[in-house]
DNA sequence: TATTATGGTTTATATCATAAACTTGTTTAT
DNA sequence: ATAAACAAGTTTATGATATAAACCATAATA
C-alpha cells in the first residue's frame, strides 16, 4: 500500500453500483425488477439508469409487454470493464 | 443475493475512506502525512477530517512540534467498527 | 365515468465535494 | 529590520450530485 487509485465516480454511488452489480450477472433485467431488488424509488432509478446509459455502461431498450411499457437494461462490455476496474481500485482502499 | 446493505455515506467517499484506511493500520498520523499519502489538497483534507471527527470516527489533537503546528489524527473504536461494517456492506455489492 | 394502478420521467431542492482564497506564524533573503 | 517566501492549516464560494416529490400517459377496475 498505498497509492489510492481513483474511484470511477459513476460507479461509486450505491444505487448505480447495485444496478451494475445486478446487471453483471444476467443477460438483461427490467426496470421493475431493478427497482424491487434495489429498493429504490422509480424516479431515482430512472435518473441513475440514464447516467449509466450516457456513459455507455448499459443499454436501455423500451418496448411493450402486451399493453404495458417495458424498459430492459443490459450491461455493456464497457460497463463490465469499468466495473472490474472499479473493484480493482477499491482494493487499494480496503483489504478484501 | 442480494439485499444491498446501506453504505455509510461518511465512508463512501474516496478521501474519507482513504484517510480511514490509512488510520486503521497505525496508532496515529499527522495531517501532512495524510495529505501526502492521499494526494489531496489541504483544504479538502481539513474539511473531511472535520466530518470524520464530528462523526466520532477519528480524534484530532493539535500541538506544536517545536514552533510548527501539528495536527495528529487517530481512528477511534467507533471508527474501526464503522469501517468494518462498511466493508461488509460493500460485499453485498461486489464479489470479492 | 371516476378512481386506482402501472410504469415510468421531470424538476426542485438540499447536500456535498472541492478548489481558491485566506489566516497565522516562521524562516530566509536583502 | 523589512520584505518575501514558506508551512500548516481553515474558511468560503460555487458547481455538481443525489434524491424525493410531483407529474405524465395509459390501462384496468369499480
Amino acid at each position: 500500500m498505498t497509492d489510492f487509485k481513483e474511484l470511477d465516480p459513476l460507479l461509486h454511488q450505491s444505487l448505480r453500483l447495485a444496478v451494475m452489480s445486478l446487471l453483471a450477472s444476467v443477460v438483461s433485467a427490467e426496470f421493475v425488477y431493478l427497482r424491487e431488488k434495489t429498493g429504490s424509488t422509480a424516479g431515482n432509478l430512472s435518473v441513475q439508469l440514464d447516467k449509466l446509459q450516457t456513459a455507455g455502461y448499459i443499454t436501455i431498450v423500451k418496448d411493450f409487454n402486451g399493453k404495458k411499457p417495458r424498459t430492459s437494461c443490459a450491461i455493456t462490455p464497457v460497463g463490465k470493464a469499468a466495473l472490474a476496474t472499479y473493484v480493482t481500485a477499491l482494493k487499494t482502499y480496503i483489504q478484501l
